[in-house]
RNA sequence: CCCGGGGUGGAGCAGUGGUAGCUCGCCAGGCUCAUAACCUGGAGGUCGCAGGUUCAAAUCCUGCCCCCGGAACCA
């Protein structure tokens, strides 16, 4: 059986539509999703939607709807959008689902019987008008009163199940000391580092008086509270608590991305609770950095639905493609940093590096053979490709594109791809300048065009995992040897010889391709 | 106050000891196969500030200034 590898992503509130930033780690992960399966790992890649919370049952009763209803419906907009967006997940979770109810309770109950969850009382300040817990500084930064409804909050105490987050302080140090490839990006690891090392205080999981949710299996008034029923959605849905064979193979996750946000309940909260219930922790957590909107006059923002300023990933997808989507954002904004969008960055980027370098390459190649050769480049068959190959280390950028890939930075991935492969490509193209070459020396334009063609080649094969439509398109446009679906990176150099002569098979209208990326002008 | 990230030509970034690099934009040429695309050349930076270490610093050390983020349930 081939090496497998499980990824998630976070799980997202449905509370409402996602936004461009939720779609940046969706995009990230099936990068790695795809790249993985390309390279022959069996993998799982799971997203979901996290509705087990009292916000969601609110927003139903709003829309005078029952909360499961309301949910499915998310789930189901959701899923409308990572598909526009060619998200290649292989499940889609919804904690509000028997299959994640059953195995939580089983979770919680294996916890409480290894005696890390004890009963307690909860004190904080209590809202009435959002029927909920203010932490201290929310109400700090308020002025002393609820910040959503600028009323004074209640000193409330009410019974509640702890987990003993604290007795895990030095069994979590240790592990972070033997496992330093565990928080990603390192900088993130400092932060937790620090957090746990000061001191960690138990907490509270539980809710009464809640009807939606999850019920505590040993005491049935409560109901399960967010984050220890939301982080165990990455074992719920590979079969802890239904399926343990199931749950075997694929647990521990590889990688878990999340928003940096989170990034402390994951790397030290979500661990303490898998050593409570005697299993082991994830490989890798890797916290991806934030997009921000930038405005016209060069202001960052934050995207709130208070501001109005929220860019869902619809917007684009219809007007350009999902295509331009992936890429601006992999290409602009730094996986493991931040990053920005714009409309006039967009343009900028997908007309300079999508429209002008990528799919011109595409069209005038194609153009020459077809114009030239009527698309069939003769006695190709079994050659070997010529004078890019040798002017450029393609196994050395094959190797640095993958190692870019492997540690999530993308943007510098595709830079690669761009500055050694397509640019040498279009310059290559003048040097020789094939159209004059045809006149004087058919024969040696021809394997100029080879060796673009063969270039074209290698572009479609490094860009599979990050544009799979594009990458898809250009490759099917020649009658390359190999079958689409079975190409990985190392094919790239090793150059499988044809068994026929090169032929152009791309669709053509009055002897032009249809552009790849028209431009936006 | 504390912690983390960052300050490099107009914009966005790479660059952790050895003549400052890339993309976009701008200017001038070339080419005409191609989506007015492509190619070549050019202008433009005392690498936040001040000290220090060194034959040599954007790169190491010290101090300071500025921006962003964080401090328990927010992708």
């Amino acid at each position: 059986m081939a090496e497998r590898f499980y990824l998630t992503t976070a799980i997202d509130y449905p509370n409402s539509r996602p936004h461009i930033g939720t779609a940046f780690e969706k995009i990230g992960a099936d990068v790695q999703a795809r790249y993985r399966r390309m390279e022959g790992y069996d993998v799982f890649f799971l997203m979901g939607n996290d509705e087990n919370t009292v916000k969601v049952a609110r927003k139903a009763a709003e829309l005078g709807r029952p909360p499961k209803d309301y949910c499915d419906d998310m789930a189901r907009q959701f899923q409308e959008v990572w598909k526009a967006l060619d998200i290649s997940y292989d499940d889609f979770i919804q904690t509000s689902e028997p299959r994640h109810h059953a195995g939580c309770r089983r979770f919680i109950q294996k916890v409480y019987d290894n005696g890390h969850i004890y009963k307690g009382h909860y004190e904080g300040w209590y809202c009435e008008g959002c029927e909920e817990f203010k932490t201290e500084t929310q109400i700090k930064e308020a002025g002393g009163v609820c910040p959503a409804h600028q009323t004074p909050p209640l000193r409330r105490r009410e019974p509640c199940y702890f987990f003993a987050l604290s007795k895990f302080q030095d069994q979590l140090l240790e592990f972070y000391q033997q496992h330093p490839e565990f928080m990603q990006p390192e900088s993130r690891a400092n932060e937790v580092l620090a957090l746990v090392q000061s001191g960690l205080q138990d907490v509270n999981i539980t809710r009464s008086g809640q009807d939606w949710g999850i019920r505590v299996p040993f005491d049935e008034a409560y109901t399960i509270y967010v984050w220890f029923d939301a982080l165990l959605n990455y074992v719920t849905a590979i079969g802890y608590g239904s399926d343990e064979e199931r749950f075997r193979t694929w647990w521990p996750a590889d990688i878990h991305f999340i928003g940096k946000d989170i990034t402390r309940f994951h790397c030290a909260l979500w661990p303490a609770m898998l050593f409570a219930a005697g299993l082991e922790p994830p490989r890798t957590v890797f916290a991806h950095g934030f997009v921000y909107l930038k405005g016209d006059s060069g202001e960052l923002q934050k995207m709130s639905k208070t501001l109005g300023n929220i860019v869902e990933p619809m917007d684009i997808i219809t007007k350009f493609s999902g295509e331009a989507f992936r890429y601006y954002f992999l290409r602009e904004c730094p996986f493991p940093g931040d990053g920005e969008f714009s409309w006039h960055r967009f343009a900028e980027v997908y007309n300079a590096d999508l429209a002008n370098n990528l799919g011109n390459l595409y069209s005038r190649v194609i153009t020459l053979i077809t114009k030239n050769y009527h698309g069939h480049l003769h006695e190709t068959a079994g050659q070997q490709p010529g004078v890019i190959f040798t002017e450029v280390d393609t196994e050395r950028t094959v190797e640095q594109v993958e190692e870019h890939i492997e540690k999530c930075q993308y943007n510098q991935a595709l830079e690669r791809i761009w500055r050694q492969v397509l640019d040498p490509a279009n310059r290559y193209a003048d040097q020789k300048a094939p159209w004059n070459l045809v006149k004087t020396d058919p024969e040696a334009a021809k394997h100029v065009l080879y060796d673009l063609a063969e270039q074209l080649r290698a572009v479609a094969i490094l860009l599979k995992p990050f544009l799979p439509r594009t990458a898809e398109t250009i490759y099917r446009s020649f009658n390359f040897p190999q079958p689409w679906e079975e190409v990985r990176f190392e094919d790239v150099w090793v150059h499988p010889r044809p068994v026929e002569d090169l032929r152009v098979v791309a669709p053509l209208e009055g002897g032009k391709v249809k552009p790849l990326f028209p431009r936006i002008t």
